[in-house]
DNA sequence: TTGCAGCCCGACCGATCGGTCGGGTATCGT
DNA sequence: ACGATACCCGACCGATCGGTCGGGCTGCAA
């Protein structure tokens, strides 16, 4: 993997081989999947050989893994920017869901590839997949910066004593899940997902739920 | 499709062939997709050769849509038994949810297989695939059962005014992202997902969440 | 001018894909 | 006793899979 041209500014130029390699790649994966995905079709739309591909990416995966942690990488940089604002856990956390809701947004595969990576863990799991550490290390550090916020929130008395984990699970599903439900989002909407308009109304649903829940008198849940 | 045979009562036999070939696609799918599962592996899995699966299925879109329609049928019926009772909105709301998690966790493959089914809906939308609308009306009942209770606890003051559609987009990655997180969300919870413990927990953290919200004192939340 | 590295390609490889075909066997109504 | 039907199988088909190989072209360093 020959380091990217030096570059002293960001690039202007037209993309190299490689990063168009992955905007493709990243379109088609999130579309189809990994298995579902051949290096023909990659390297057709890429403008390229097949054999091409083999020189910038030792194989399939080792493409996969890459444009994945490309992906993770982006979207840690954007959510570590909205939690280093000086402001109470409770606004740091609005900053935090639109932050991400904007990096799914902006780009459309990106929530699809995100889901779809998680159910290929297995596939990709442990040390078999040496590459993939960089995408892991990635993920780790997002989960990290929202594990804290939330618990120095709930520390501080702005959140509800509620389980962090659970809590980081519960705004995936309401950001992630969301935006990559494609057709069946859409139909249900009645629209698309990623207009201005529909990302806006969509962050105002998730954070009027993470401010009030959804039930008005407020008795408690019932049990089992 | 021959019919099932007769069955007076609930049948005791042995599962037939048909329905052996549809637990294990259901657990191969889950697992590796529509693309990443291979006939030769479901009958194998099956004890089956793979000749005799297009005896009792026409085709791998086929075998693939039965699974998702006989998962979806199920499902519905739970949700549609649970949203039968006679209680008010805010209680039926704890019983739908309680049940699909119970659906879903009482079933490894389930929340997976239902994801992944609708990244799929590319690939078998429209007419292109009629033995697919079984399947489509499964979802749309589900879909019409909670959009109506949504309305009419809002109607009767029980819920907040919040759009049907993105509760319900809300509602889904609460559960079923959350079960088919696989070991992403394992990792995050530290153990398993779908013990009795584990599921009888995020049951309690989703209802507090709809009963509550995260943030204790209730400004308004932070505009774009 | 030469040599070498980066980049790209067409041709090819063994393996596997979904699906077909012809035929074997067991069961059942007549 | 006799089809008919359901069920199952091994062998086979053309297509496509990820990946390799040898070589051609370009631009830069010596």
């Amino acid at each position: 993997m020959p380091l990217p041209p030096p570059s002293p500014l960001a690039s202007l130029a037209p993309p190299s081989s490689r990063d168009k390699i992955l905007d493709v790649a990243e379109v088609l994966f999130a579309r189809r999947g990994f298995e579902g995905v051949g290096m023909r079709e990659v390297a057709e739309a890429a403008g390229l050989g097949k054999s091409s591909l083999f020189h910038h990416f030792r194989s399939k995966a080792q493409l996969y893994l890459a444009v994945l942690e490309r992906l993770l990488a982006q979207i840690d940089e954007q959510l570590q920017a909205a939690l280093a604002a000086a402001a109470p856990p409770a606004d740091r956390l609005d900053r935090w869901t639109d932050a991400l809701m904007d990096a799914l947004a902006e780009r459309e595969p990106a929530a699809r590839l995100l889901l779809r990576g998680l159910f290929e863990d297995d596939a990709f799991d442990a040390e078999a997949w040496p590459e993939g550490q960089g995408a892991e290390r990635r993920l780790e550090s997002i989960l990290q910066g929202i594990l804290d916020l939330l618990r120095e929130g709930t520390e501080a008395g702005a959140f509800r004593a509620a389980s962090g984990p659970h809590t980081v699970q519960t705004l995936i599903g309401a950001t992630v899940y969301h935006f990559a439900s494609g057709e069946f989002g859409e139909g249900l909407l009645g629209g698309s997902l990623l207009s201005a308009d529909a990302v806006r109304r969509r962050k105002a649903e998730v954070k009027t739920f993470l401010h009030h829940g959804l039930v008005v008198a407020a008795a408690a849940p019932r049990g089992e």
